[in-house]
Order: structure tokens, then C-alpha cells, then sequence
RNA sequence: GGGCCGUUAGCUCAGCGGUUAGAGCAUCUGCCUUUUAAGCAGGGGGUCCCGGGUUCGAAUCCCGGACGGCUCACCA
């Protein structure tokens, strides 16, 4: 502590701290280890709850007491003392099961052992598994063994951490007092999972892919910039690795995936963190639509196994993963949504047009025009986002992507103009983008030089002109469809958050003033 | 970056110009051998985010700052 901090300041903290670490110095005065190296449990809290949790005090009673016995850990939660007797809530960060301490039960030792005991300490209990009069399952003690000190006081035990800053900056104490924030984060770590057994079962290759790239590619994104000392080169943190998954398709692997980080330096707020996890898998032989019946596939199955149902509450509303989704053109949606725009509703007729964009724009109130350079597929696109997109609640394929916006894309075999591409909307965000993969090396040329020019105009997110990935194209890549899931907005969908950062363990915050 | 809102005990919050800033939980002391947000009795704990201003008087009003939340912009 800073010797020009006035003691006061923490003196109610500083009391409780003094208070733990002098119950610490009892503790290790009684001849037990603070912080002794194992325990040799026979179960976890859990696996209590699991073998008797289903059994009522008759059946419980009618099992001889050795096979009652067990040596169980815990973190303790709560404390409720009744003279010489003293229940303890134990958890190990998923059940909790209680403790029945009786002074005749442990002794002397172990009830002064148990006396220096704080909400909050790692404590292992040896006893006889039964059920208490009101029903609890519980373990009577018959030992204690101490593991580990809580030093600090914990968050209230009825509210817990309300105060959203210190759940993110401080995770771990977020997660021993949330079941929430724990049920969260189990939820999402299952949805990887499923993800993983989705793909290997239908004979999909998992890879990883640069993190650190020369040229960062496969998406319109501005990145982070690191240096490589010894080669004396600047790399930049990817933002997606699309270009490299598609480098493996021409290589051979007729299936890929890659859940991994992507780095975008942009704003956050509650859709967007810097470093966030994406899914992208690759399936050659195939286009835009088998992706979206392959992606149908997973999303249905990952809400019935892991949720038990395809209907999700979402706030006050339900998102119902029920297959098939909607699907949608971009300009049918900005026309069915563009049916209110004050001065007139949109008309498909207009969306044909240079002028009949802007003019539409310009009465769905979308502001300073001019920045889309009279590009019609940047206006239709724009469109899209102000008039449509908050209101797809509900899954919906958008199809039929502006070619001038999709630039690794394809186009459609009737129509250059238009990419054979989808977004996957959900909950009225962006969730998931993909398309039939360009494979000529030429007009993938073509269309990086089109970028690039565009970069020159000061589009900072354009995309730079990445030549081993025409090469590779050169040698031949299959006919392929690609497509990118966002997991941390999935993961909110399936744990009804409303923040992505709800979903990520430490979201990045900006550093804490000094001093304070 | 703009707008709105927030920051008071370890935690959750009340107090919004007028005695010495409160409550519940936590903490400390005492009682209690089947309780469960245990209970009962008593005690301690505060730079009211920071800095300036207005005022006889500021947690409270004003200005600036820090951090956070929401939102808009940005993110095709």
C-alpha cells in the first residue's frame, strides 16, 4: 500500500482482510497447511449431488454408512452456525451440496478448525452422505481438512456483483458468486464443442491458420499491428483467415474448419469486442445454399442438444432455430421493410437504380450519401442495415449480396452484378456471412485491383491485394462455399445475453485510471 | 467522437441544499447441536469517484476530469 494512502481509506476492508489473515495464523497454529498441496478427495460436490440427489432420506438411511462415506471439497459459500453445530454450503463452482458440522461430531480440533473458517475458503470434508429433517442432502462431517484461504470478503451472497465493471475486470470473483455467469460460460464452452463434433462427424479437417499475417485478408476491417524483431517486419494480427483456409481447399483438404480469434481495431460496444471468436468452415463441391442447409443443421442441433429445444427466449421474445430459416432477398427485405419511410415507401423499382438508391436513402434518413462514393451495392447495403436488419428477429438468410461488396465472392451464374452470398441474421444481428468462394485467379485479380483502388480513395477497410492467394487460386480451387460464424454472438443467443461481453470471459476494458 | 445515465461502508442500495450520512448482507462480541437469504442482542466500519466553483451551509446545485453503462456515429 502507497505510504501517502490514508489508512481509513480501506479501513473497513483492511479489518476484514485483518481478520482472515489472522484467522490463517489460527488456522496454521491448529498444525494445518494454509494452503496444503492436494486433498484426496473420493467426489466432487457435484458427484454427490448426482448419486443422491435423486434419493429421498428412507432411501438414503437404507444404504450401509461405509458406502455413505465420502471425502469431498469445496469452496465454502455460506456459513449458518447453530451453537455447536454449524452448516456449511459447499460448492465446487457448478452444485452445492451442505455440510453438518457438530462439535461432538468432529472434535476439538476440528471445531477450532472450523471457528477460523471464512465465507469463502476451500475446505474438504470427510462424512457420511444423509438427509436433514427439512430434507437437505447433506454430509455430516466427520473431519475437516483446510485448503485454502479466501483473504478477501466476498461479493454479497444474495445479490452478488451488480456492478458490471468489476464482473468483467474481475471475472473470478464474478464467477464464484454467479451460478449465472457460470451456467453462461458452460453454455457457450458446450456450443464449441458441439461445433467440433458437428464438423469432424461429416469428415471436416480442424486446421489453424497464421494468427500473425504478412497482407491481413479476407475480410473489410481496419488491424492490429505488431512487429517481428528478428525479421525486422511488420505483421498484423488477423481478421479473419479466410484466404489461408481457402489456400488449404487448393491444397487438397476438400473440408475445413477453424474456430480461432480474429482482431479487428474497432469500436466496441455491445456487438463488437477487439479480439473475438469465429468459426469458418469450407466445403468444396458446394455452394452458398448447401452452407445454409448445412448451417441450419448446426444451429437446430446445437439448441435441441444443448438446450433441449429450438425455441430461445430472447428478452421478452423467442427466437425460435426451428429449421428451415427465412430466406430473403437484400432488396425484397429493404422493400418489405421500407414500407413506412416517411415521404413514401420504398418500391423495387427504385433499387435498380443509381438515383432511385439514393433517392431511397435519402428518405430512410440515411446520412452524408456522398460516402458511398455512388456505389449502388454500398447504398442497396446501407439500405439493408437502417431499414431491415433491426427488425430480423427471427433467423433469416438475406441472399443476393451486391457483387461490389463482396469481393472474394462469386457471382451468380444469372446475374454478374449480384454475389451468390448470404448473412445469416439472428436476434436483429449480424451472425453469420458466406458465400460461394471466387475461384478464377484472374477475376479474383481483378477484384483486389478494384480494392485497392478504392483504398487509394481513402477506404481504409478495403482490402489489400494478397498475390500468393491469386497464385494459389491459379493452381485451381474446387468450386467451394465458405462461410464465417460469429461464436460470441451465438453464445448470446443461446445464454439470452444482450452484450457480447457477456459471453467473453475478459473483455477488453480500457486500463483503470492511476490511483483509482 | 456525440448524447443520456451512473459512481455513497467489503457487497447491494437509500438519502438529492439544512443536526453527528443510513439500511440489509458481510465483519466483530455474546446466546443457540437439523439450519438454509437461520434467528436474537450488542459493537465497529465512510476522502459520499477526483478537482474546482456557488452558498452561512454541498453527498445533494454548477463547471471540468476519470471510469463505467446505454445509445448514436463508426464497424461496407
Amino acid at each position: 500500500m502507497p505510504e501517502d494512502t490514508p489508512q481509513q481509506t480501506e479501513q473497513s476492508l483492511a479489518e476484514q482482510v485483518g481478520n482472515r489473515r489472522a484467522a490463517r495464523s489460527r488456522i496454521v497454529d491448529l498444525g494445518h497447511p494454509a494452503y496444503p498441496n492436494r486433498f484426496a478427495a473420493t467426489s466432487l460436490v457435484s458427484d454427490v449431488v448426482a448419486r443422491w440427489g435423486g434419493s429421498d432420506a428412507a432411501a438414503i438411511d437404507a444404504v450401509p454408512e461405509e458406502e455413505r462415506r465420502v471425502a469431498v471439497p469445496g469452496r465454502v459459500l455460506a456459513i449458518r452456525k447453530m451453537g455447536k453445530a454449524v452448516f456449511l454450503d459447499l460448492s465446487d463452482g457448478r452444485q452445492r451440496v451442505q455440510a453438518y458440522v457438530r462439535k461432538d461430531g468432529v472434535g476439538d480440533g476440528g471445531w477450532a478448525l472450523l471457528e477460523s473458517l471464512d465465507l469463502g475458503d476451500h475446505v474438504g470434508v470427510a462424512g457420511v452422505v444423509f438427509r436433514t429433517r427439512t430434507g437437505e442432502l447433506s454430509v455430516k462431517a466427520e473431519a475437516l481438512t483446510f485448503l485454502a484461504k479466501c483473504l478477501r470478503p466476498l461479493p454479497d451472497k444474495w445479490h452478488g456483483l451488480t456492478d458490471v465493471e468489476r464482473k468483467y475486470r474481475q471475472r473470478y470473483v464474478d464467477l464464484i458468486v454467479s451460478e449465472e455467469t457460470r451456467r453462461t460460460f458452460e453454455i457457450r464452452a458446450r456450443v464449441v464443442s458441439y461445433i467440433r463434433r458437428f464438423f469432424d462427424g461429416r469428415g471436416f479437417l480442424e486446421v489453424e491458420t497464421p494468427m500473425m499475417q504478412l497482407i491481413p485478408g479476407g475480410a473489410a476491417a481496419r488491424p492490429f499491428v505488431t512487429h517481428h524483431n528478428a525479421l525486422d517486419v511488420d505483421l498484423y494480427l488477423r481478421i479473419a483467415p479466410e484466404l489461408y483456409l481457402k489456400r488449404l481447399i487448393t491444397g487438397g483438404f476438400p473440408k475445413v474448419y477453424e474456430i480461432n480469434r480474429n482482431f479487428r481495431n474497432e469500436g466496441i460496444s455491445t456487438q463488437h469486442n477487439p479480439e473475438f471468436t469465429m468459426l469458418e468452415f469450407y466445403t468444396a463441391y458446394a455452394d452458398a445454399r448447401d452452407q445454409m442447409a448445412l448451417t441450419e443443421e448446426l444451429l437446430a442441433g446445437a439448441a435441441r442438444e444443448i438446450l433441449g429445444t429450438t425455441q430461445l427466449p430472447w428478452g421478452d421474445e423467442t427466437i425460435s432455430f426451428e429449421a428451415p430459416f427465412r430466406r430473403l432477398s437484400m432488396k425484397d427485405a429493404v422493400v418489405e421493410y421500407g414500407r413506412d419511410v416517411p415521404g413514401g415507401a420504398i418500391r423495387a423499382d427504385e433499387l435498380a437504380t443509381l438515383e432511385g438508391l439514393k433517392g431511397a436513402a435519402e428518405r430512410a434518413g440515411v446520412e452524408s450519401i456522398e460516402r458511398f462514393g455512388d456505389v449502388p451495392g454500398k447504398l442497396l447495403a446501407e439500405l439493408f442495415e437502417t431499414l431491415a436488419e433491426p427488425n430480423l428477429l427471427q433467423p433469416t438468410f438475406v441472399v443476393d449480396y451486391p457483387a461490389e461488396i463482396s469481393p472474394l465472392a462469386k457471382t451468380r451464374p444469372d446475374d454478374p452484378r449480384t454475389a451468390d452470398r448470404f448473412e445469416l441474421f439472428v436476434g436483429r444481428m449480424e451472425l453469420a456471412n458466406g458465400f460461394s468462394e471466387l475461384n478464377d485467379p484472374d477475376e479474383q485479380a481483378e477484384k483486389f485491383r478494384a480494392q485497392v483502388a478504392e483504398r487509394t480513395r481513402g477506404d481504409d477497410e478495403a482490402m489489400l491485394f494478397d498475390e500468393d492467394y491469386v497464385e494459389a487460386l491459379s493452381y485451381g480451387m474446387p468450386p467451394t462455399a465458405g462461410e464465417g460464424v460469429g461464436i460470441d454472438r451465438l453464445a448470446m443467443l443461446f445464454t439470452n445475453s444482450r452484450s457480447i461481453r457477456d459471453v467473453i470471459l475478459f473483455p477488453l476494458m480500457r486500463p483503470k485510471a492511476a490511483g483509482r
